[in-house]
DNA sequence: TCCCATGTTGCTAA
DNA sequence: GTTAGCAACATGGG
Protein backbone atom coordinates (compact mmCIF):
# COMPACT_ATOMS: atom_id res chain seq x y z
CA UNK A 1 0.00 0.00 0.00
CA UNK A 2 2.09 2.69 -1.25
CA UNK A 3 2.91 6.43 -0.19
CA UNK A 4 5.53 8.49 -2.12
CA UNK A 5 8.17 6.87 -0.28
CA UNK A 6 7.85 3.42 -1.47
CA UNK A 7 6.93 4.38 -5.22
CA UNK A 8 10.18 6.08 -5.20
CA UNK A 9 11.82 2.87 -3.88
CA UNK A 10 10.56 1.19 -6.58
CA UNK A 11 10.98 3.70 -8.66
CA UNK A 12 15.01 3.90 -8.28
CA UNK A 13 15.05 0.14 -8.03
CA UNK A 14 13.26 -0.23 -11.50
CA UNK A 15 15.83 2.44 -12.97
CA UNK A 16 18.61 0.09 -12.16
CA UNK A 17 16.72 -2.93 -13.43
CA UNK A 18 15.35 -2.38 -16.96
CA UNK A 19 16.19 1.01 -17.90
CA UNK A 20 17.30 0.31 -22.01
CA UNK A 21 16.32 -2.52 -21.98
CA UNK A 22 13.67 -4.30 -24.13
CA UNK A 23 10.44 -5.83 -23.01
CA UNK A 24 10.17 -9.08 -24.72
CA UNK A 25 6.54 -9.56 -23.29
CA UNK A 26 3.95 -8.28 -21.20
CA UNK A 27 1.47 -11.03 -20.41
CA UNK A 28 -1.34 -10.07 -18.65
CA UNK A 29 -3.27 -12.35 -15.76
CA UNK A 30 -6.01 -9.95 -14.73
CA UNK A 31 -8.30 -8.42 -17.07
CA UNK A 32 -9.40 -6.39 -15.05
CA UNK A 33 -6.12 -4.02 -15.91
CA UNK A 34 -7.37 -4.18 -19.76
CA UNK A 35 -5.35 -5.22 -23.03
CA UNK A 36 -2.33 -3.28 -23.96
CA UNK A 37 -0.92 -3.46 -27.15
CA UNK A 38 2.05 -2.58 -29.10
CA UNK A 39 4.25 -2.78 -25.74
CA UNK A 40 6.42 -6.04 -26.39
CA UNK A 41 9.30 -4.63 -28.49
CA UNK A 42 9.41 -1.42 -26.57
CA UNK A 43 12.33 -0.31 -25.02
CA UNK A 44 12.21 1.31 -21.77
CA UNK A 45 13.70 4.50 -20.51
CA UNK A 46 14.49 5.41 -17.18
CA UNK A 47 11.35 5.26 -15.00
CA UNK A 48 10.14 8.07 -13.04
CA UNK A 49 7.72 8.89 -10.20
CA UNK A 50 4.53 11.24 -10.45
CA UNK A 51 2.96 11.24 -6.70
CA UNK A 52 1.85 8.12 -6.37
CA UNK A 53 2.33 6.84 -9.74
CA UNK A 54 4.91 4.60 -11.58
CA UNK A 55 6.06 6.05 -15.22
CA UNK A 56 7.93 3.47 -17.38
CA UNK A 57 8.54 5.87 -20.43
CA UNK A 58 8.45 3.29 -23.52
CA UNK A 59 10.36 5.78 -26.14
CA UNK A 60 8.26 5.96 -28.69
CA UNK A 61 6.36 8.90 -27.56
CA UNK A 62 4.33 6.64 -24.91
CA UNK A 63 4.42 5.58 -21.39
CA UNK A 64 2.86 2.75 -19.29
CA UNK A 65 1.34 4.26 -16.06
CA UNK A 66 1.08 1.96 -13.46
CA UNK A 67 -0.78 2.87 -9.99
CA UNK A 68 -0.45 0.59 -7.02
CA UNK A 69 -3.47 1.71 -5.25
CA UNK A 70 -3.94 -0.48 -1.67
CA UNK A 71 -2.04 -3.36 -1.94
CA UNK A 72 -0.16 -3.79 -5.53
CA UNK A 73 3.85 -4.35 -5.63
CA UNK A 74 6.32 -5.07 -7.85
CA UNK A 75 8.67 -7.66 -7.98
CA UNK A 76 11.41 -8.10 -9.61
CA UNK A 77 13.08 -12.22 -10.68
CA UNK A 78 16.00 -12.67 -12.03
CA UNK A 79 16.50 -16.12 -12.57
CA UNK A 80 13.94 -18.22 -14.72
CA UNK A 81 11.89 -19.91 -11.84
CA UNK A 82 8.36 -20.25 -11.95
CA UNK A 83 6.73 -17.09 -9.91
CA UNK A 84 4.59 -19.32 -7.65
CA UNK A 85 3.05 -16.60 -5.59
CA UNK A 86 -0.56 -16.36 -5.94
CA UNK A 87 -2.31 -13.08 -6.84
CA UNK A 88 -0.04 -12.41 -9.56
CA UNK A 89 -1.69 -9.11 -12.29
CA UNK A 90 1.00 -9.41 -15.24
CA UNK A 91 4.39 -10.18 -15.95
CA UNK A 92 6.72 -8.41 -18.14
CA UNK A 93 9.40 -10.29 -19.53
CA UNK A 94 13.04 -9.28 -20.28
CA UNK A 95 16.15 -11.02 -21.57
CA UNK A 96 17.38 -10.61 -17.94
CA UNK A 97 14.46 -11.56 -15.63
CA UNK A 98 10.78 -10.82 -15.13
CA UNK A 99 8.60 -8.32 -13.79
CA UNK A 100 5.17 -9.25 -11.81
CA UNK A 101 2.79 -7.16 -10.22
CA UNK A 102 1.38 -9.07 -7.72
CA UNK A 103 -2.00 -7.45 -5.92
CA UNK A 104 -4.17 -9.51 -3.69
CA UNK A 105 -6.90 -7.06 -3.96
CA UNK A 106 -6.89 -5.87 -7.75
CA UNK A 107 -7.10 -2.33 -7.74
CA UNK A 108 -4.33 -1.40 -8.98
CA UNK A 109 -4.02 0.51 -12.81
CA UNK A 110 -2.35 0.79 -15.67
CA UNK A 111 -2.73 2.54 -18.53
CA UNK A 112 -0.65 3.24 -22.21
CA UNK A 113 -0.81 6.92 -22.59
CA UNK A 114 0.84 9.92 -24.28
CA UNK A 115 4.25 10.47 -22.71
CA UNK A 116 2.96 14.07 -21.91
CA UNK A 117 3.81 15.84 -18.37
CA UNK A 118 0.70 14.49 -16.56
CA UNK A 119 -1.50 17.04 -14.64
CA UNK A 120 0.87 17.44 -11.57
CA UNK A 121 -0.63 18.64 -8.09
CA UNK A 122 0.31 22.68 -7.11
CA UNK A 123 2.47 21.46 -4.47
CA UNK A 124 4.89 18.16 -3.99
CA UNK A 125 6.82 17.97 -0.32
CA UNK A 126 10.10 17.12 -1.99
CA UNK A 127 9.74 20.39 -4.48
CA UNK A 128 7.29 22.74 -4.59
CA UNK A 129 6.48 23.40 -1.19
CA UNK A 130 6.13 27.18 -0.62
CA UNK A 131 4.68 27.72 3.27
CA UNK A 132 3.47 31.37 1.90
CA UNK A 133 1.42 29.49 -1.15
CA UNK A 134 0.50 26.64 0.66
CA UNK A 135 -1.26 29.44 3.44
CA UNK A 136 -2.56 31.48 0.64
CA UNK A 137 -4.13 28.61 -1.48
CA UNK A 138 -6.29 27.52 1.41
CA UNK A 139 -7.57 30.88 3.30
CA UNK A 140 -11.18 29.89 2.32
CA UNK A 141 -11.41 26.71 2.88
CA UNK A 142 -12.79 24.44 6.01
CA UNK A 143 -11.80 21.19 5.43
CA UNK A 144 -9.22 19.52 8.28
CA UNK A 145 -5.57 19.88 7.61
CA UNK A 146 -4.94 16.03 7.08
CA UNK A 147 -7.71 16.07 4.37
CA UNK A 148 -6.20 18.39 2.28
CA UNK A 149 -2.70 16.75 2.63
CA UNK A 150 -3.81 13.29 1.20
CA UNK A 151 -5.90 15.42 -1.30
CA UNK A 152 -3.55 14.32 -4.17
CA UNK A 153 -4.83 17.00 -6.70
CA UNK A 154 -3.68 19.63 -4.42
CA UNK A 155 -0.36 17.80 -2.28
CA UNK A 156 1.25 15.04 -4.55
CA UNK A 157 2.33 11.76 -2.77
CA UNK A 158 1.34 11.66 0.79
CA UNK A 159 -0.65 9.24 2.37
CA UNK A 160 -1.96 8.18 5.44
CA UNK A 161 0.57 7.00 6.87
CA UNK A 162 3.17 9.62 6.45
CA UNK A 163 -0.30 12.49 7.29
CA UNK A 164 0.14 11.09 10.29
CA UNK A 165 3.51 11.34 10.93
CA UNK A 166 4.02 14.91 9.17
CA UNK A 167 1.43 16.56 11.37
CA UNK A 168 2.74 15.05 14.43
CA UNK A 169 6.37 16.36 13.47
CA UNK A 170 4.54 19.36 13.16
CA UNK A 171 2.97 19.74 16.25
CA UNK A 172 -0.53 20.16 14.61
CA UNK A 173 -3.90 18.09 15.23
CA UNK A 174 -5.18 16.74 12.34
CA UNK A 175 -8.68 17.72 12.37
CA UNK A 176 -7.34 21.46 12.42
CA UNK A 177 -9.27 23.44 9.65
CA UNK A 178 -6.89 24.25 6.93
CA UNK A 179 -7.59 28.24 6.96
CA UNK A 180 -7.19 28.24 10.59
CA UNK A 181 -3.53 26.85 10.28
CA UNK A 182 -1.17 30.06 10.32
CA UNK A 183 1.99 30.94 7.91
CA UNK A 184 4.20 30.03 10.72
CA UNK A 185 2.08 26.38 11.40
CA UNK A 186 2.89 25.96 7.44
CA UNK A 187 6.38 26.32 8.08
CA UNK A 188 6.77 23.84 10.14
CA UNK A 189 4.66 21.68 8.61
CA UNK A 190 7.11 22.08 5.23
CA UNK A 191 10.10 21.81 7.02
CA UNK A 192 8.78 18.53 8.69
CA UNK A 193 7.47 16.90 5.61
CA UNK A 194 10.53 16.82 3.61
CA UNK A 195 12.96 15.07 6.12
CA UNK A 196 10.31 12.58 6.65
CA UNK A 197 9.85 11.43 3.61
CA UNK A 198 13.35 11.29 2.54
CA UNK A 199 14.06 9.43 5.98
CA UNK A 200 11.32 6.81 4.46
CA UNK A 201 13.05 6.47 1.33
CA UNK A 202 16.26 6.04 2.99
CA UNK A 203 14.49 3.40 4.53
CA UNK A 204 13.20 1.72 1.27
CA UNK A 205 9.50 2.61 2.84
CA UNK A 206 7.14 1.40 5.81
CA UNK A 207 6.49 -2.21 5.81
CA UNK A 208 3.23 -2.79 8.73
CA UNK A 209 1.89 -5.51 6.34
CA UNK A 210 2.15 -5.89 2.54
CA UNK A 211 4.76 -3.72 1.49
CA UNK A 212 7.88 -4.94 0.12
CA UNK A 213 10.59 -3.36 -2.42
CA UNK A 214 11.14 -4.37 -6.02
CA UNK A 215 13.75 -7.53 -4.65
CA UNK A 216 11.05 -8.46 -1.71
CA UNK A 217 12.39 -7.00 0.97
CA UNK A 218 10.76 -5.04 3.62
CA UNK A 219 11.29 -1.03 4.11
CA UNK A 220 12.45 0.05 7.89
CA UNK A 221 10.52 3.02 8.24
CA UNK A 222 8.21 1.03 10.28
CA UNK A 223 10.85 1.14 13.43
CA UNK A 224 10.90 4.97 13.30
CA UNK A 225 6.70 5.87 13.00
CA UNK A 226 6.02 7.95 16.03
CA UNK A 227 2.06 8.21 15.93
CA UNK A 228 1.05 5.52 13.15
CA UNK A 229 -0.50 2.25 14.33
CA UNK A 230 0.76 3.40 17.93
CA UNK A 231 -2.77 3.89 19.49
CA UNK A 232 -2.32 3.54 23.60
CA UNK A 233 1.13 3.88 23.45
CA UNK A 234 3.02 7.16 24.87
CA UNK A 235 3.56 10.21 22.54
CA UNK A 236 7.81 9.77 21.92
CA UNK A 237 7.70 13.44 22.15
CA UNK A 238 5.70 14.24 25.34
CA UNK A 239 4.71 10.83 26.44
CA UNK A 240 0.65 12.08 26.15
CA UNK A 241 -1.41 9.20 24.66
CA UNK A 242 -1.12 8.26 21.45
CA UNK A 243 -5.31 8.66 19.63
CA UNK A 244 -6.99 6.94 17.50
CA UNK A 245 -9.78 8.88 15.41
CA UNK A 246 -11.53 8.21 12.36
CA UNK A 247 -11.37 11.46 10.12
CA UNK A 248 -12.45 11.20 6.18
CA UNK A 249 -12.78 7.69 6.85
CA UNK A 250 -9.49 7.07 7.60
CA UNK A 251 -8.21 5.87 10.57
CA UNK A 252 -5.65 8.71 11.90
CA UNK A 253 -3.50 8.44 14.95
CA UNK A 254 -2.30 11.81 16.78
CA UNK A 255 -0.68 13.17 20.64
CA UNK A 256 -3.93 15.09 21.20
CA UNK A 257 -1.67 16.59 23.86
CA UNK A 258 1.20 18.12 21.83
CA UNK A 259 -0.61 18.26 18.82
CA UNK A 260 -2.77 21.65 18.11
C1' DT B 1 -19.03 -12.67 12.66
C1' DC B 2 -17.23 -8.19 12.53
C1' DC B 3 -13.81 -4.71 11.78
C1' DC B 4 -9.70 -3.24 9.82
C1' DA B 5 -6.47 -2.07 5.85
C1' DT B 6 -0.22 2.66 3.27
C1' DG B 7 -5.98 4.44 -2.34
C1' DT B 8 -9.17 6.67 -5.39
C1' DT B 9 -13.62 7.80 -7.40
C1' DG B 10 -18.28 8.88 -7.56
C1' DC B 11 -22.67 9.69 -5.51
C1' DT B 12 -25.82 12.06 -2.22
C1' DA B 13 -27.07 15.39 0.90
C1' DA B 14 -26.43 19.14 3.99
C1' DG C 1 -19.34 25.79 -4.84
C1' DT C 2 -17.80 23.12 -0.49
C1' DT C 3 -17.70 19.60 2.52
C1' DA C 4 -18.95 15.21 4.86
C1' DG C 5 -20.24 10.73 4.61
C1' DC C 6 -20.65 6.66 2.45
C1' DA C 7 -20.38 2.93 -0.93
C1' DA C 8 -17.81 0.85 -4.34
C1' DC C 9 -13.84 -1.61 -6.15
C1' DA C 10 -11.96 -6.99 -4.00
C1' DT C 11 -9.36 -9.59 -0.74
C1' DG C 12 -7.12 -11.11 3.41
C1' DG C 13 -5.89 -10.77 8.34
C1' DG C 14 -6.84 -10.32 13.23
Amino acid sequence: MPELPEVETLCRQLKEVVSRNVISELRILDHKLGELKNVAGCTINAPYRTGKGINLPLGNGTVLRLHLRMTGRLLWQADQLPLEMAHIRFVMTFNHGRLALIDPRRFATLTLADDTPPPQAPFDPLEKFSPRRLWDSVRTKRLPIKSFLLDQRAVSGIGNIYACEILHRASLNPQRAVSDVSLVEWQRIAKEAKPILLAAIGCRGTSISDWRDLFGRPGEYQHHLQVYGRAGQPCPRCGGPVTRIKLAGRGTFFCPDCQK
